[in-house]
DNA sequence: TTGTTATATGCTAATATGTGCATATAACAA
DNA sequence: TTGTTATATGCACATATTAGCATATAACAA
């Protein structure tokens, strides 16, 4: 229990994941993998490997859809969780205004509500 | 600016710096570190390091007077910071409930509302 | 099939963190 | 002074975290 909120906070004290955070509650719904590479301008395997550890800490949840996986916020669970959550809005900083700008940009390029853009075009 | 938040952060992902927050909380007002210790029940070297810790993220400030230091918490910063102190008010967990017990207790042994013990009498 | 794409993961080196013990510092008491 | 007390800190060791690269997996397309 003790263990559980402590790990939820590691999971937050990370600058990446903070920004990934700010991403999915920017989206208020799900998004790709890209998306978020693209609107953080990070390689594939760094936001992977850090959505799995706001995953074991139980603050994002994935769904599979082919090859694909979209990753959200899970919200409303016990009283601290939402509280923290409600605080990281709060957190005002430069880089999460430009990232925020990225993925305004990025989700324009969406075709009816979905990400159809992928890794190649965005490696070039 | 993200890093000094992502040192709040990182500074409260550890239970014994939780456990001093929720202290400090509790008393509403200052504490010496040998209420805390005793509260807690670790050694005086583990709180004093771990307060060191929560004073450089800014969440605790402290007071001197002659030999003795008083810590209490540092409230009415940004928006974020107070959220966050509200948050964590509403984490439940059982050590926390045996520490405020304990507090109560070492509380209550203060003269004109002052720590007259020490440590001393503490680790006998 | 075979190739390609989306996502995940194993390995490594660098750095950070936590614990425990011993000891330092600085204030006060005698 | 000298001893004692309250608090802080240096060192050593063990463990954890991070970044980067390469590669695995699994779904889909041709």
């Amino acid at each position: 229990m003790m263990k559980e909120t402590v790990n939820i906070l590691k999971s937050l004290a990370n600058p990446t994941r903070l920004r990934i955070m700010h991403a999915l509650m920017q989206a208020k719904n799900e998004l790709c993998i890209c998306e978020i590479m693209d609107s953080l301008r990070l390689p594939q395997y760094h936001i992977s490997k850090h959505i799995r550890e706001l995953k074991i800490a139980g603050l994002v949840e994935e769904r599979e859809e082919g090859r694909f996986v979209f990753y959200s916020i899970i919200r409303h669970k016990d009283g601290f969780h939402q509280s923290l959550i409600k605080a990281l809005a709060e957190i005002d900083d430069r880089i999460l205004t430009d990232d925020k700008k990225q993925m305004k940009r990025r989700l324009s390029l969406r075709v009816n509500g979905k990400c159809v853009i992928g890794l190649t075009k965005l490696e070039k």
